[in-house]
DNA sequence: CTTATTATGTTTCCATGGAAACTAAATGAC
DNA sequence: GTCATTTAGTTTCCATGGAAACATAATAAG
């Protein structure tokens, strides 16, 4: 089998898998009445001190328009504090609250087995050839960005 | 670093990638009016002479409900033929047409170069490995399948 | 044979997230 | 400084797909 051969293979299982584990921790996160996307994004704020809405967008490479909704939810849900910038009026400053840091940390206890359930049959070479070879592919993406 | 830190890297690489490349199929199969999820269910039905919907339930480990609607869809647009089972009064086979093989064998010219633009960097080597890899999850999912 | 259970699909309801149009502010061109 | 363009975010609209309840047929248990 060449390369020509593989690609369709190889993209049509990483498009498969992907879906597979989104529904699967969306299932897992139902308890913290958020999704995937939505606790991706507010981890991505729990890393940070402050953010901007489009340092998320960029960072996740994710549609404006959902953010935009989400960071509305997490903050209705007092996940996140929304302070408006001085330098830039058309922004806010996206912080993580203590709310918001607890329930990061109780979703980290649950998911981390969670999460090595999906890779119990590779070995530590394979993880590494694994990671690798997918950020090789993100790496395809952002070159080839859509905005 | 091992695995238990590694996990939850790979498994939201995977989820990352799995999104943007439903996304980017979907752009490249909007032309036909279909999605990604969509044309692979018809492909599935191509791929066969006749099948059942609980077949294509199984094999692309969809919902249910989800598989009915897209099944109407594709017969609307008369890329797919029902005809009723005489074995299983609940059940009918579904075939696809004329119109159906068509549309997948154009389908198939556009997404060659598409599909391999995904993998570019990545030498036959690695492709070998992570299909594998990404097989060894997929087996992950079926046996702790959900339903 | 009758009743309970399981299997196949469908319908309904609803949250999600993508696309496009929009507002408003910031930046660039001249 | 003024006008055009770009950038940040919001709103609106709509297709998608998941969950649950449902209908109907097939199978199993007694």
């Amino acid at each position: 089998m060449d390369k020509a051969e593989m690609a369709p293979i190889v993209i049509g299982k990483l498009m498969n898998i992907g879906g597979m584990l989104q529904k699967r921790a969306n299932l897992m996160l139902a308890p913290f009445q958020l999704n995937q996307q939505q606790y991706s994004i507010l981890f991505s704020i729990y890393q940070e001190d402050r953010v901007q809405q489009k340092n998320v967008i960029n960072k996740l490479m994710l549609e404006k328009a959902h953010v935009s909704k989400v960071v509305k939810k997490l903050h209705s849900m007092d996940l996140i504090d929304i302070e408006l910038s001085e330098q830039d009026k058309r922004s806010s400053w996206l912080m993580i609250t203590d709310k918001g840091k607890k329930l990061v940390h109780k979703v980290r206890g649950v998911s981390a087995d969670w999460n090595k359930q999906w890779t119990g049959e590779l070995d530590m070479n394979q993880m590494n050839q694994l990671l690798e070879s997918l950020t090789m592919i993100q790496n395809v993406f952002k070159e080839k960005a859509l905005h």
